[in-house]
DNA sequence: CGCTGACCGTACGGTAGCGTATGGAGTCAT
DNA sequence: ATGACTCCATACGCTACCGTACGGTCAGCG
């Protein structure tokens, strides 16, 4: 094969978490995916952790956003809130990451990055919760609230998805809940 | 130190289980935790998996029914509820090893455990709501929903805590929310 | 046409953990 | 008090991975 570039490696490195975890960075066994060698990696990355590094950059980058924009193009806040919940509770593929960097939280590579994205995405919902009519307060606790409930059903789709039921009426039941008025 | 049981291997498992997840279950550490050796844990246990199984085993008798009997307490289902959700979304310490067990739910040893305990505990809650008054398969839903917002609020607070906010107010939103009759 | 530098392969040493072999110390029944 | 049995230490080989040293290749430029 020919030559590699850092993108070639955060590309098989992001398959690798995703199917792995962060364990499943590591040099050696993607050097085989990628048909080259360790020589490679120690070129473009000072080390495993900085490849891990870019990897998790990258995916925050390309990926957060992403949705946002997509869900962005439903018309109000409601329908918005409805496709944030469709689109991410439908993507297991998408979510895959994620839980590998729960996992991991506290390793010092992923510790910030997931911060960052918590963040951003909780703050997210709370726009959307506030054009809805919500205060402030109950709009960010309604957002806190919605993503714990996105990070809790992604657990259990796939650790345990037996237990889970029909995803259709969930999402329904799901969206009924978070909107209630109290 | 004197002879050890197998107790005493699984007792230490559990705590570095809780501290460094499935991968700090590691035969040789835990002997240095122990003031042992290898030898002792390849006389009580034929392989570390065995060991890793024995903890899960374990830690799944001690502490599922542990919470519902202390919940049972509680007079009504209503009481109940709340006072479930305050207990266990306190305790963090308590949390530690699920999160754990959620992080390896590919591990052979731990799949099984885990859709036990998960399977017992929805089932358990479905039958709170039950009692409340909501029909058989709404409460079902019910149940997953209030457990997807355990587990994700779980990984909240010991992942990104910034982003949650004061958990007094949350846990009544949380408590309101999954009681709406939509 | 040869030099330079980006890129990579090879070979090596180091670490952490799994599992095995074996001997030996303590204990207990006879 | 001796044989058997339980429990553990020591020492070893094996695997998977990290990181380094260094030499070789090839493109492009002068």
């Amino acid at each position: 094969m020919a030559r590699r570039t850092r993108d070639d490696w955060t590309g098989v490195a992001l398959r690798a978490l995703a199917e792995g975890g962060v364990a499943a960075v590591a040099v050696e066994p993607l050097a085989a995916r990628l048909g080259a060698t360790k020589g490679s990696a120690y070129w473009h990355f000072p080390n495993r952790e900085a490849l891990l590094k870019a990897t998790l950059e990258r995916w925050e980058r390309e990926h957060t956003e992403a949705v946002i924009e997509l869900v962005e193009s439903a018309p109000g806040p409601l329908e918005k809130l409805r496709l944030l919940f469709a689109t991410v509770l439908e993507d297991v593929r998408h979510s895959a990451v994620e839980l590998a960097m729960l996992a991991a939280k506290d390793d010092p590579a992923v510790a910030p990055v997931l911060g960052r994205v918590t963040e951003r995405r909780i703050a997210y919902m709370e726009e959307l919760f506030v054009a809805l009519g919500f205060d402030a307060d109950v709009a960010r606790r309604r957002a806190v609230l919605a993503y714990s409930i996105y990070l809790g059903q992604a657990q259990l789709l796939s650790a345990t998805p037996d237990a889970v039921g029909g995803r259709r009426a969930l999402l329904e039941e799901t969206v009924t809940v978070v909107l209630g008025r109290g």
